[in-house]
Order: C-alpha cells, then sequence, then structure tokens
DNA sequence: TCTGGGGTCCTAGGACCC
DNA sequence: TCTGGGGTCCTAGGACCC
C-alpha cells in the first residue's frame, strides 16, 4: 500500500488568527489584506515579529526581525500584539477537524500538523481530499492552510512550504528532482543557518548537489550523523512513523529579556524569583518533579553562560529551586557585568507521585509548601 | 538596526568504574 | 608500576525547530 502523509500548516498563525478575532470582534479591516505584523509587547523595542502578513512580507519583512527595524522599512506598517488564549482556541479547532480526516494525526506545533492519509482517501484523490480539508477549514474557521502531500514527512513538509497561501501541493518521489532538487540547501528541513553557512563554503549550494555529494566528503563537512541526515533528507528518504502519542516534555524553562541591561543584584535577583515562580508554577500544574536545575545569562554583547547542578532528591519546590539557582548564579557571574537576559531551566524529570519523605525533613518545607498553594491559587 | 521565548537533540570532554 | 579499552553519567555549549 502506498503511503500518503498530509502536513497542514496555517498560513501565518498567529496573524490570521489576529485577523479573524479582530473580525469577529466586529473589526472592519481585514489585517491580512495590508502590511502587518504580530509581535510580542509593540511598545518595547526589544520585542521582535513573530508572524507577518503577506503584503509586509512582500515589503521584505520577516519574522524574528525587531519591530523597530521593520518600523523603519515600513513606517505605517500595522502592529498588533498576540494573544495567547486565543491562538490555543483556534488551533483546538484546526487540529480537531484535521482530525475528522484522520485519526492518525501528529500535533507538530500550535500551527502545524500531520496526517496519514494511507487508509482514508475514500476512493478520491488525495489532493481532492487536500482541497476539500483546506476548503472546511476556511469556512468553519475563518483561516486558510497550505496542504502537502507526500509519500513521508519530510516530502509532506517541504511541499507544504512551496507557494503560500491557500495552496495544496505534491512532493513525490518521482517529483523530487524537478521539485526540490533545485532548492537552496536552506530551504531543507533541519539545515540553518550555520549548516548552510558550511556547505556554502564547500561549494554546495542546492539541495540537489547534497543529494548526489559523496556521503564521506559530506562527513567531512558536517560529521557523521549529519551527513547521512543531510544526504537522506535530500533524496526524500524518511521512514519516521506519524506520532499520535505526544511524548512527555523533557525540560522546562522560563527566560526574561530586560527591557534595559540589569546590573544591580537587587533587580537580578527580583528577576531570577520571577521566572522561578513561573516555571514552578508550570511543572507543579502537570504534576512534575525535576533534579536539575539549570541558570542561563546573556550579557550585553549577547554571549551567553549556563549552568547547571544537581539537587540531592527531585522537587517541585519554589524556594528550592530558586535557593539552587541563586547558588549556580553565583558561580557564573560577577555581580556586576550588565545582564540582558537571564533565564532557569529544570530537566531529569520525573513523574511518580510517591512523595519521598526524608525522615530529617526540613520543618521550612511545609512552610513552603503552603507558600506554593497559594501561588498556585493566584494564578489559576 | 540591534536582535523573544520555549523546546529538542547532538557533541565532546572529563570523571569514574570495570 | 604502568598499562588498554569500553561503558555510562555529567556538564557545557551549540544547532535547529516553530
Amino acid at each position: 500500500m502506498k503511503r500518503v502523509v498530509f502536513h497542514i500548516d496555517v498560513n501565518s498563525a498567529f496573524l490570521s488568527w489576529t485577523a479573524v478575532k479582530i473580525l469577529k470582534e466586529g473589526g472592519t479591516q481585514d489585517i491580512r489584506t495590508i502590511p502587518s505584523v504580530v509581535s510580542g509587547d509593540p511598545k518595547d523595542r526589544r520585542s521582535v515579529i513573530t508572524s507577518v502578513s503577506v503584503p509586509a512580507k512582500k515589503l521584505g519583512i520577516k519574522a524574528a526581525t525587531p519591530v523597530s527595524m521593520a518600523l523603519r522599512t515600513c513606517p505605517n506598517l500595522v502592529i498588533v500584539r498576540g494573544d495567547f488564549d486565543w491562538y490555543r482556541q483556534c488551533s483546538r479547532g484546526f487540529i480537531e477537524i484535521c482530525k475528522s480526516y484522520s485519526p492518525v494525526l501528529e500535533q507538530f506545533s500550535i500551527d502545524e500538523c500531520f496526517l496519514d492519509m494511507s487508509f482514508r482517501l475514500y476512493g478520491k484523490g488525495p489532493k481532492e481530499v487536500a482541497e476539500s480539508l483546506k476548503k472546511q477549514i476556511f469556512n468553519t474557521l475563518g483561516f486558510t492552510v497550505n496542504v502537502g502531500i507526500g509519500p513521508n514527512k519530510l516530502l509532506a513538509k517541504m511541499a507544504s512550504d512551496f507557494e503560500k497561501p491557500d495552496k495544496v501541493h505534491t512532493l513525490w518521489e518521482e517529483e523530487i528532482e524537478e521539485k526540490m532538487w533545485p532548492l537552496g540547501v536552506r530551504d531543507l528541513l533541519w539545515v540553518g543557518r550555520k549548516t548552510e553557512e558550511k556547505l556554502l563554503s564547500y561549494g554546495l549550494r542546492t539541495i540537489g548537489q547534497l543529494a548526489t555529494a559523496d556521503l564521506s566528503y559530506l562527513k567531512r563537512i558536517v560529521g557523521e550523523r549529519g551527513a547521512q541526515q543531510l544526504h537522506d533528507s535530500a533524496n526524500g528518504i524518511d521512514n519516521s512513523p506519524v506520532e499520535t502519542e505526544h511524548p512527555d516534555a523533557k525540560s522546562y524553562s522560563a527566560e526574561r529579556t530586560f527591557p534595559k541591561d540589569l546590573s544591580d543584584p537587587k533587580d537580578i535577583d527580583r528577576a531570577l524569583f520571577k521566572v522561578a515562580c513561573i516555571v514552578c508554577h508550570r511543572i507543579r500544574k502537570d504534576m512534575v518533579k525535576a533534579s536539575t536545575v539549570s541558570i542561563f545569562i546573556k550579557f550585553t554583547d549577547f554571549s551567553t553562560l549556563q549552568k547547571q547542578c544537581s539537587l540531592p532528591q527531585p522537587t517541585d519546590i519554589t524556594a528550592l529551586i530558586l535557593n539552587a539557582s541563586r547558588g549556580l548564579l553565583s558561580e557564573i557571574w560577577d555581580g556586576e557585568r550588565p545582564l540582558r537576559q537571564i533565564g532557569l531551566g529544570l530537566t531529569k524529570l520525573s513523574r511518580d507521585s510517591a512523595e519521598q519523605m526524608s525522615l530529617f525533613e526540613d520543618p521550612k518545607l511545609d512552610y513552603y509548601r503552603k507558600w506554593d498553594e497559594d501561588y498556585d491559587k493566584k494564578q489559576s
């Protein structure tokens, strides 16, 4: 049986979803039709763009650029602030419709999913089914998607990235040479800026060149594993299944970039306290405990440092995690050099609910737990 | 011009054990 | 006394994704 995989990708997701919300609330301007972007706090000069309308894209504005920079390119750019709760609602509706086309669905991110359609084409051609899925999403939810169709996840995802928005594309094995090989290496999944630079310096520009390159030559450029991965991807080889189960998170983290770089230890400690509260609240909500704490800091020049340590036993208590992270911070920061950002990460997670009570438990723990309980109540 | 936030996975060196 | 080699765990750093 021929394998058929769909990759469905919401076009400029945050921007489309915001547009739908504005229209729903009685607004008359559809921001998808004008140069517009979604960003974090638009007043904060440091916030970056997270989603770009098609007209703005045509003016050369790209995601992840600072708002201030985009405004210089396009002074009358419309900037709207993101609304994550609304995005989650839109995402749920989107996933629900997709699932009605095949239960074998893997959610890849808030606005993308894979469907294994191998057994679900009801005698119709895959393109026809994709068109009706696309239409149903638009008619029901009011936003457009791209659908990529291929024999595996990799090719389906590559296909959905072809011309946008509101399009269905196929990328079958016999189309690889024509549709994928002329593209630049950067267009290949898992090739980022650094890998692109390396490949270009060896004269490898297109996906086709990667596909036909000698494997041992590639190994010298990007290492053993990377070479195999690149070579397989460029040839359209991908045997990974569409995974319906979302694996448990392996880490939790929170980070904050300050409006202005900070060097006063009191300010830094306040920030550390805040990120600790946020990330600990999240692990408690998910009934997870962590036994490794990491801290990361970013300096004015964007260089970063990080340090981690193991706790004697897994915990979800803010005070203990904060205490550990304060110790780590003092080891990597001199207390003077200005910091741009601070972050706190938790790994080595355990999910067994059995409380490991120490015989000599610190009597303060009860007080800490009570404090966390109150904090969690205030957040809900 | 001046660069967010939240994740996953890989690599490489050192410690430690057998 | 000086030696091989493999496995595992920990840590720091980096690349990539959306």
